[in-house]
DNA sequence: ATGGCAAATTGAATTTGA
């Protein structure tokens, strides 16, 4: 199964950058993220039209939601409130018998601390939920995709020096996010291909005026699996070319081969 | 420790992202 994640930054505005890339890279699915758009306005039929009829998403109007598109038949469908919140920032599907948890984790605003800033409060207890939830049902024959928004290691980031206070790469929140791959049975799939020292982003600001001479990229996005898939991940792209799309996303998808 | 931007919504300014 050729699998990728992507946040979108509205499925809508892209919808023909996303067919473009479901042709492209030869995915059988995409995990989509920030498609910002009620389901009863989701695209379905072009990409049905396209060869990727199987989708499930949850979106709202104008922030967050989430979606799994496929060309292979989904045989189940779920999703879970975490921190009590009805939030569109998960959801999960079963295809060829992987259980896919698709994951938009919340930025956490700019302050990284949530005595003054609610936001990172949320998004720490929203990573402490899913360390808890995973930990309790160790998941197997499972792939965890997402816009995680955590840059864990000092190679994840243009400078770990500089950005050491920046919301995405405080200590407390790499150290969480390590946490969860731990004790939540997971193997970094993107890691465990390139190792620990490789310098790798998946996601660069658009506010640099080119983002490619800057290159202060961040490693927020990512792909996990469970530690009975690690032997059968085959491959693992990093499809950097897209940021330098006509009307990028300022994420980039990232792909996983899995043999079946 | 940013910020030179972008998208969606409501009606040119605000919120959010990271």
């Amino acid at each position: 199964m050729k699998l990728a994640s992507w946040n979108i930054n509205s499925v809508r505005l892209r919808q023909a950058l996303v067919l473009d890339r479901l042709q492209g890279l030869d995915l059988d699915v995409l995990c989509l993220q920030e498609t910002k758009t009620e389901d009863q306005f989701f695209p379905v039929e072009a990409f049905a039209e396209a060869g990727w009829p199987h989708i499930v998403m949850r979106g709202e109007k104008s922030y967050n939601g989430v979606a799994i598109i496929s060309r292979l038949p989904i045989t189940d469908s779920a999703h879970h409130l975490w921190t009590g919140r009805a939030d569109c920032r998960h959801i999960s599907a079963t295809i060829e018998g992987q259980t896919i948890h698709n994951f938009y984790v919340p930025a956490g605003g700019d302050e990284p601390d949530r005595e003054v800033n609610p936001k990172f409060g949320h998004k720490l207890d929203f990573v402490d939920e899913m360390t808890s939830y995973f930990s309790a049902q160790p998941p197997a024959s499972s792939v965890l995709v997402g816009d995680l928004n955590i840059a864990p290691l000092a190679a994840d980031v243009w400078s770990t020096r500089q950005l050491k206070n920046v919301v995405s790469h405080t200590d407390i929140e790499r150290e969480m996010l390590l946490k969860l791959i731990d004790e939540g049975g997971w193997v970094d799939a993107v890691r465990h291909h390139y190792g620990e020292e490789e310098i790798l982003y998946s996601w660069w600001s658009y506010r640099a005026r080119d983002w490619q001479a800057s290159n202060r990229g961040r490693r927020l996005d990512h792909i996990w699996v469970s530690a009975d898939n690690q032997d059968k991940i085959t491959n693992i792209h990093i499809d950097t070319a897209t940021r330098g799309a006509e009307k990028p996303s300022d994420h980039v998808p990232l792909v996983i081969d899995l043999a079946s």
